[in-house]
DNA sequence: AGTGGCACCTGTGTGC
DNA sequence: TGCACACAGGTGCCAC
């Protein structure tokens, strides 16, 4: 489900909610996500307040005032949502706390790739270990043309699954490679070999508007995406290309065709994007 | 080392 | 209606 959009979303609705507040009663299905949850950590943050709500990629970051970190992934399914303390469990509800407002936390995950996980913020080996495979971030003032010019040589990828290798960018998922790419005017089965100087400093430039207008839209809700508050996004509605094969392109009116490249759907105007 | 393929898991939509 | 199958916003492991 959720790009760094999404994510920034989230994170952006939890935080009125969670900081200052302490958390209790914590509840789990006994379901296991795509990593062990750490139940006895967890039941370790009680009457711990969470000072602040923080985003690491697609990672939102939990910070609490006795030095852990509750870290969450979304997955593809993954909600992290508040609800009033009356609101009755669903199906694939996996974690629970009360806070200390009176509301609920919830974390609710169908296709459990999600994970929770729990760091110490004064282990640095551990903090660094936990991010090592995270690269950079796309609204860092590193995220540049000449940056991922670097980390193209000696590959010869299709440009799509690069942008999508969160070693080289985080954040930026199928949606939102696509998007770029077709902003950007760049075929997304060009191999990076042939990537001109130009389109480098485009694909920088798109990607970094489409994100931050994806999150001023609130997100992209495609069947199930839904913000800390339950609300959909919004972001699906300017989409130019992501699922809109065989319509014609709204620039030029050529129809879009659609390929797989790493296994991803992958839409582009063969007129637009050379 | 870089790359493509696939597994992880559940739900939904389509075609027969 | 039931069934089989393809596909879905992510990530990590595996064999080449």
């Amino acid at each position: 489900m959720p790009e760094l959009p999404e994510v920034e979303v989230t994170r952006l609705g939890l935080l009125p909610h969670l900081a200052g507040r302490k958390i209790s009663r914590f509840w789990w299905s006994s379901k296991q996500l795509r990593r062990t949850v750490p139940a006895r950590e967890i039941t370790s943050l009680h009457q711990s307040a969470i000072t602040d709500v923080k985003r690491r990629a697609k990672y939102i970051l939990l910070e609490f005032e006795c030095g852990k970190i509750l870290v969450f992934h979304l997955g593809m399914t993954g909600n992290l949502g508040i609800f009033a303390a009356d609101t009755p469990r669903r199906k694939h509800d996996h974690l629970e706390w009360l806070l200390d407002s009176g509301l609920l936390l919830r974390f609710h995950d169908p296709r459990r790739f999600g994970l929770v996980s729990i760091l110490d913020a004064s282990n640095k080996q551990q903090m660094e270990d936990f991010f090592k495979t995270s690269g950079m971030e796309p609204f860092s003032s590193g995220f540049t043309a000449s940056y991922l010019q670097q980390a193209a040589q000696r590959r010869s990828l299709a440009i799509k699954p690069f942008l999508m290798t969160s070693q080289i960018v985080v954040g930026i998922g199928n949606i939102y490679a696509n998007e770029s790419l077709f902003r950007a005017g760049i075929r997304p089965d060009k191999s990076v070999k042939n990537v001109q100087d130009k389109e480098w400093l485009r694909l920088v430039k798109a990607a970094k508007k489409v994100l931050r207008h994806a999150i001023d839209y609130g997100g992209s809700t495609i069947s199930d995406f839904r913000n800390a508050s339950q609300k959909s996004g919004y972001f699906q509605m300017t989409f130019q290309i992501y699922g809109k094969e065989g319509e014609p392109c709204g620039k030029c009116g050529t129809t879009i065709e659609k390929c797989t490249l790493g296994g991803r759907s992958s839409f582009f105007c063969p007129y637009c994007q050379k």
